[in-house]
DNA sequence: TAGATTGTTAATCGATTAACAATC
DNA sequence: TAGATTGTTAATCGATTAACAATC
């Protein structure tokens, strides 16, 4: 039972769960219910409580979960490893502000560094993150132990950067061209379409 | 049959499709099997014709499906209206670099002026969309029919702007914020919440 | 004790995919 | 005709949710 693969629908519940819990904590509420937690993040109870059963037997019956012990539990298992080193690759409009997104303030992802091609920003800092030649990837990426890359190359370039990433050690990639890339079984990509999940509003909103 | 509900997983990749096709077709290929589909979309092949029947028997057997027929189709399918007028509130890092995404590339969606309230950018022209002041929301968006707004203010002003979002009509939001906002039933709400992709994919790297 | 809320089972829903008859 | 590939059924998988016994 305590070795019950965690559903990736439930994992990916766990940061809002955080999150929310957090306020709870800091507005010195020292209780919740799964009926509350409904109420705030649209998530049906009985769903709370099966995501939170993976992890055990959380809360006490007649009264909830207390909200210092959960926010423990989801901090050790959210933040477990040490936070993620982070790299943007391309520093365009998105790449820039992605730069600037504070990942880490509900995550545990570090942005450490960025490359482009562009010598009119490589070897500048943006916003306190240092931007580095393409060409160094390899090298920076292994002596900073960045295991997470940020693609925001034009799709062009997406399946060729994607390859000198992975030859330096990158672990798992976000994408944001709509390119789809290929990478080892090894490596994984987690695509991010703006465009596709925009199209996906405006078809359900038409959808009544 | 023919009125059968398409399902929501699927509409999400009639875009995919769209896109793969136009490439095909520019490429000068006339046809396209469920089987290349699969290796190129990483679809498998019996969603892909699964996903095609919806619209009726678009394909022949022992031969496939015809591009330029596909491409018809789906064009009519999701442009179907004209594109939807979007309008971007909040003119920050991520607004700014939305302004300049080429939505239009893919999809039936056009910026058409953005909101801001600091004064820098208020009454700016940003990549030939126009910025207003938040307080025109109302009359700009009702009179330039702007149906979808995306989102990216920071989280404190995200409830209250969703308010005169909605209160001057908008039908449909791309929320940015990772603050949970609550609109009538009647407008649709899509969550983008970029921490939490990362978050995903940081947490399903260290699943193996 | 009475009331409240969990933890968990079972039903249900939605989506994917294997398999194959139909047929171009 | 023989070979290929669709269109569709049925099996399977994964996730949600109603329901309720357990129990604080």
């Amino acid at each position: 039972m305590d070795d019950n693969k965690i559903s990736l629908a439930t994992t990916r519940r766990l940061p809002l769960y955080y999150r929310c819990l957090s306020e709870l904590n800091e507005k010195g509420e020292d209780k919740v219910s799964s009926a509350v937690l409904e109420r705030l993040l649209k998530i049906d109870a009985a769903t709370v409580r099966r995501d939170f059963s993976y992890f055990g037997q959380m809360g006490r019956r007649g009264y909830g979960y207390d909200v210092k012990i959960l926010l423990e539990l989801f901090n050790d298992v959210l933040k477990q490893d040490t936070a993620a080193n982070v790299a943007i690759v391309g520093v365009g409009n998105l790449g820039h502000a992605l730069i600037n997104f504070k990942f880490h303030k509900t995550g545990n992802a570090r942005i450490k560094m960025a490359f482009d091609v562009n010598p009119e920003v490589v070897d500048t800092i943006q916003s306190e993150v240092p931007v580095y030649d393409i060409n160094e990837i390899k090298q920076r990426v292994r002596d900073e132990k960045i295991e997470v890359a940020i693609l925001t190359v034009p799709n062009s370039q997406a399946q060729r950067v994607t390859d000198l990433l992975v030859k330096a050690g990158i672990k798992g990639i976000m994408n944001f061209t709509t390119e789809i890339i290929d990478v080892p079984y090894n490596v994984t990509i987690h695509d991010v379409d703006l465009s596709l999940e925009l199209q996906a509003l405006i078809y359900s909103m038409d959808q009544d």
